[in-house]
DNA sequence: TATTAGCAATCAAGTCTACCGAGTGCCAAG
DNA sequence: CTTGGCACTCGGTAGACTTGATTGCTAATA
């Protein structure tokens, strides 16, 4: 309990995890000693690394090997030790460079930011698109594209186009589809798309039955808004990160299924964790993987998540640091405008 | 030159390469000998497989090994001594089953009949979507996000919805919008997504310039239309597929680039090539892989392709099979109605 | 009391050797 | 042309031994 012992113990496990991250290997206590701030002998630290030991932050692999931090000694390491996430001047200038240029649609813009994160971090990176639930809508369309088909278009204020095919009830009109949509736009305009309860009615029955019909299209086409906006790249990063092929396999295999990963994301930000290390999110496919998420906003709301994943050694300052620069750039050029 | 001689060569090289597929290990002549068919010694044997060697059909690892099969062999084992690739009547099944079950919206379909391919074979699969260029236009409208931004959205008889979000020069006004949408929808509709080549003209000088200004949206927009439909799944089975890592971050580094495998696949098949062994297609970091490609179709025209991708001792009959069965019942299901 | 030097102990990994066994190539006999 | 027999090759495994990294402990020291 003494500040001073306290002090050299942190700082000693703060080095044995930088150093483990850096090279991947067990850390030995002459290696520390030799470290410039280090201004005790080798066998001080073995007794420093003992007790980091018997406290649970680190693991010895066996005898006559170094130390490796445990998850526990990550998690301190993340939540005490680690010295500030701030990426660096030249980062926070890579990263602005690109949202300056970036002037795509939404959808190539999250794409081509996780694209930008894995390169930065050489991790695996998922941005999920802005949840459609408190988007507003902004027009409904109805298109014929035979005369037995229509589809039914839905954009919402983010600039989305959510649409979803359907076989007509009869033969199609088009100043029939014209009447359902322009009603259609009144009725849902400025409401949001989770607010999509019920239809406009019409006062000629048929219209009014029409109206129903087309109805249901709107309203799986938006509650299927959510899905499709998930970008996940940098599998083959996870797979230069672990030397075994089944860790490997695991691991994309989870990054293949979207909506797990998705999941994953925002249990841990609505549990306010920006760090997920190990066993902690409780995929058990992911235990050798850390995952790193923060928010981002549009016009202060929190709607969507960045993410990034890599094993547990992996840099989690730089990957700290580059999520909070990405978000806050992806939020400012979201919110512009 | 003597056909017994070639036909029982030939039988033994079948043996070898399915046995190989089948355990990927080296394939001994003991072993071939014991095999129901093969009434011969295996010193016979032994004579034959020196005599495939030299043909450049097998590869003898170490010289107390057995032989492992050459691309030659992959590749003349695909062309001449492969039995039927028919699928059977339980597969079939399946695939007719999940056509007849699916009924999503193109890209949903699309995208689990990637699924559908990497369960049923292993391999990695990969879908593209209906060519665009060819699609013919049928609505063209333009919707006010704010004040200053609209959304031009492009519908194409396949039913698929290409958007473009531009700043708008000037304050928008809403009939504007319509009557420009109105225009661009009579102008373009039932032309091909490649003729769209000239706005149309309006008489009122202010509508004619806004016209050209959108123009340029909807050009960009069906432009990018074929970017989107490209689905890949299976890269954990890749990994599978592979004891070395490295080979595994290569592939797998391809995979993550869509544009490159669909170059890759188009290019194979404007070929005329079903099957790619190994450096047959020349992507070097796929030089362990075979690729199996075949067309489908909408309305008798080929429209896109369905690509099986995996390690060279993959099992080439029922890949093809498979993708053979997958493709026509993908371009009956497309061309109906 | 905290630190340190010294030293024995531990153990993975590398090296060396021997050997086994799978598989071949070749030869001579059928 | 086929086959049995046999010598030969060579990867892989197992065991013995060495090396080197690293620790824990103890006793001396500040």
């Amino acid at each position: 309990m003494n500040a001073g012992v306290d002090d050299r113990r942190s700082t000693i496990l703060r080095a044995i995890i930088e150093a483990y991250i850096d090279a991947a290997e067990p850390v030995g206590s002459a290696y520390l000693a030799s470290l410039p701030g280090m201004g005790v002998s080798p066998a001080t630290i073995r007794n420093e690394m003992s007790a980091l030991e018997g406290e649970g932050y680190l693991h010895q692999p066996h005898t006559s090997a170094g130390r490796v931090p445990t998850e526990k000694g990550y998690r301190r390491y993340v939540d005490e030790l680690m010295t500030s996430a701030d990426p660096g001047p030249d980062r926070a200038g890579q990263v602005q460079g690109f949202f300056a240029k970036a002037h795509q649609e939404i959808e190539e813009l999250l794409s081509s930011t996780t694209h930008l994160l894995t390169r930065m971090t050489d991790l695996a990176a998922v941005v999920t698109g802005p949840s459609a639930h408190r988007a507003r809508i902004v027009s409904v369309q109805l298109v014929a594209l035979s005369s037995r088909t229509v589809v039914v278009v839905v954009v919402d204020a983010n600039g989305s186009v959510e649409k979803r095919t359907i076989v007509w009830p009869g033969e199609v009109d088009s100043g029939q589809l014209a009447e359902i949509g322009n009603a259609m736009t009144a009725h849902f305009r400025e409401r949001e798309v989770r607010d999509v309860d019920s239809p406009p009615r019409f006062e000629d029955p048929e219209l009014d039955k029409l109206g129903a019909y087309a109805f249901v299209a709107v309203r799986e086409a938006v509650r299927e808004a959510d899905r499709d906006g998930v970008f996940i790249e940098g599998a083959s990063r996870i797979a230069a990160s672990f030397g075994a092929v089944e860790t490997v396999r695991d691991v994309i295999s989870i990054l293949e299924r979207h909506y797990l990963v998705v999941t994953l994301m925002r249990s841990l930000l609505s549990r306010g964790q920006g760090v997920a290390i190990g066993s902690e999110h409780g995929v058990s496919s992911l235990r050798e993987c850390a995952v790193v998420v923060a928010p981002y906003s549009v016009d202060g709301v929190e709607v969507g998540t960045i993410g990034l994943i890599g094993p547990t050694r992996m840099n989690y300052a730089s990957a700290i640091g580059v999520a909070n620069l990405v978000s806050e750039n992806l939020s400012r050029r979201l919110s512009e405008g």
